[in-house]
DNA sequence: CTGAAAGCGCTTACAG
DNA sequence: CTGAAAGCGCTTACAG
């Protein structure tokens, strides 16, 4: 397919009058090469258009340049997102990022995960999906894994998406308007995020001392969410909902407009994510806008930082941010 | 952070007691070895855990074993689920894929691929984002580059993701159910699958004889749909919307009943993607299912198999699908 | 500040 | 059917 072959570094050395070593020197910018001989190599390695192989490299300095992020193969826009952010970080880093996604039980991803990192061709990995924590140990031997939402009580989890006190602000709005029957429609528990949205709905609701009628859900889809409020008594209206995600919230609508309930009078619900179609349904999605690409950006960024031994960065701006729209009805911020 | 270095094919040779020639026509199964030896080389290889140094066999190969795919920036879950069904067919196929989000106007994207695929880097590329013709073409000296949507007159489109077909089904059931004024939402004219579907509702109406109230949208976004239905002379009931998604069909659900207007008796719409909120939106929308991890593996399948000067593979299974629901009333499907 | 030389782990003619 | 040897393109002590 090719036919002249690329050029080499011996090519560039033989164009500017060096040896390969002085180009190898020059490109890594390791040696102390004079300006001059600095130059005249660098234009020759552009005008023939010099790329190193990267094969070669990482053959002999044994080190692969490369990266893996594991997403999940139910696929998820907000996955694509973080994708986006971590591979901006990833190949600023001087990385090539791969992506590979695994199916299956927890079980099943963490044993794909383990064998990835011990397959050793990778550097670092950062896995998107939920993975039990046996496998996010560095031992030694094996490619470091780190996780942007995993099991956080191993404290290997990056990045603050997992973060659910926004939704205290909800549920503390909601109380001021007068609400006084929650209910939670929950994701799937391997989901640190839907546990601490979870967790901080149930703390919530104690703390407060308003009315909780449950914990519904368990899925990242509608139709357990439909059937929740579907199943609600006629006399518990009005009812606050919070949902996990704005799919559920769609779905808590739909059963709300099923049998007849109005939204915001009897029912109201808040969502999560942020998603595109939020701020079109009947009524519009009161929810928490998440910045996924910054999130990815910053999961790439620690990961990188741990493979060099550096600080890890600080976290930028604030990831999350609640949007206020039709279906909380005048439920306003708390200042 | 590697312990003990990873075992080589010589420790497997030493181990076996062969040559460590032996040991690679084992694993590559070229030359012939006899059954016996193989199957020394095999244990042995296993029981310590042997995997070829991939970057070592890349440069003897002189082949990357790499393939690219492009993403767009702009996250869309259907990239992902391609995504997913390309990665399958890649790795199936012993080809490592690698992701590379670009961004920008299509010249940007354009010049990003062209640069990618002179770099060499890459066996193949595949590009889910539009890229300009020029991108496309398989010169000697550079990775060949594929679309799986993309400017489809130029024939270098994978998959069949741009078939708008089913669009006149829609059509001619809903002038069946006796509308007779349509409206197409169109996408992004980048998109051969939003010219594709632009193109199919111009002939049909056309063709049918009815009324078409134009075609508006261009973006992959809700707002413009809403607008384009809050525009609307109140004298044109019952209007007809096909919408090119089901974001922009959702965008058209809400101006209709910010108008007042009842669906599916004044306004019927119809989408595309079936995404996963549009069956328990209010009412939930008619829409075209479509498999985007099979397109995603069958255009792998497409490159992989020009890769290797093989005869491209037959199109499984039909792609799409529809999905009659209450968007579009009674509105059946013809047969 | 620069060059000659070794070697990373593999594959592949070539000889036996 | 199997082995000894060369070489892919780079980086890096080492010597100058």
């Amino acid at each position: 397919m090719n036919a002249a072959p690329p050029p080499t570094s011996r090519d560039v050395a033989r164009l500017a009058g060096v040896s390969q070593a002085t180009v190898s020197y020059v490109l890594t910018g390791k040696g102390s090469i004079s300006p001059a001989t600095r130059e005249r190599v660098l234009e020759a390695a552009g005008s023939i258009g010099y790329r190193p192989n990267l094969a070669a490299r990482s053959m002999r300095t044994r080190r692969s340049g490369r990266l893996a992020v594991i997403t999940g193969v139910s696929a998820a826009d907000h996955q694509m997102r973080m994708i986006v952010g971590a591979s901006q970080v990833a190949n600023d880093s001087g990385y090539v990022m791969e992506t590979s996604s695994v199916d299956g039980t927890v079980k099943d991803r963490t044993e794909r995960v383990i064998d990835l990192a011990a397959g050793g061709q990778y550097e670092g990995i950062l896995t998107l999906v939920p993975v039990l924590p046996e496998a996010l140990s560095d031992v030694d031997g094996r490619s470091p894994v780190m996780a942007a939402t995993a099991f956080d009580e191993q404290m290997h989890s990056a990045g603050e998406l997992a973060d659910a006190s926004l939704l205290e602000v909800f549920v503390r709005a909601l109380v001021e308007a007068g609400h006084r029957r929650f209910m939670h429609i929950g994701g799937p528990e391997e989901y640190s995020s839907a546990r601490a949205r979870r967790a901080t709905y149930l703390a919530c609701v104690e703390q407060l001392g308003v009315e909780s009628l449950g914990v519904l859900g368990g899925e990242w889809a509608a139709e357990p969410a439909r059937q929740a409020v579907l199943a609600l008594p006629d006399h518990a209206r009005p009812v606050a909902v919070i949902a996990a995600n704005d799919l559920l919230a769609v779905g808590a609508l739909r059963g709300a407009a099923e049998r007849g309930w109005s939204v915001p009078d009897d029912l109201v619900v808040t969502g999560w994510d942020n998603s595109a179609f939020g701020a079109y349904t009947m009524p519009s999605l009161t929810t928490v806008d998440l910045d996924f690409q910054a999130a990815g950006r910053h999961a790439m960024q620690l990961l990188v930082a741990a493979l060099r031994g550096e600080e890890p960065p600080a976290r930028g701006s604030a990831l999350q941010r609640i949007v206020w729209r039709e279906s909380t009805g005048g439920a306003a911020p708390p200042a």
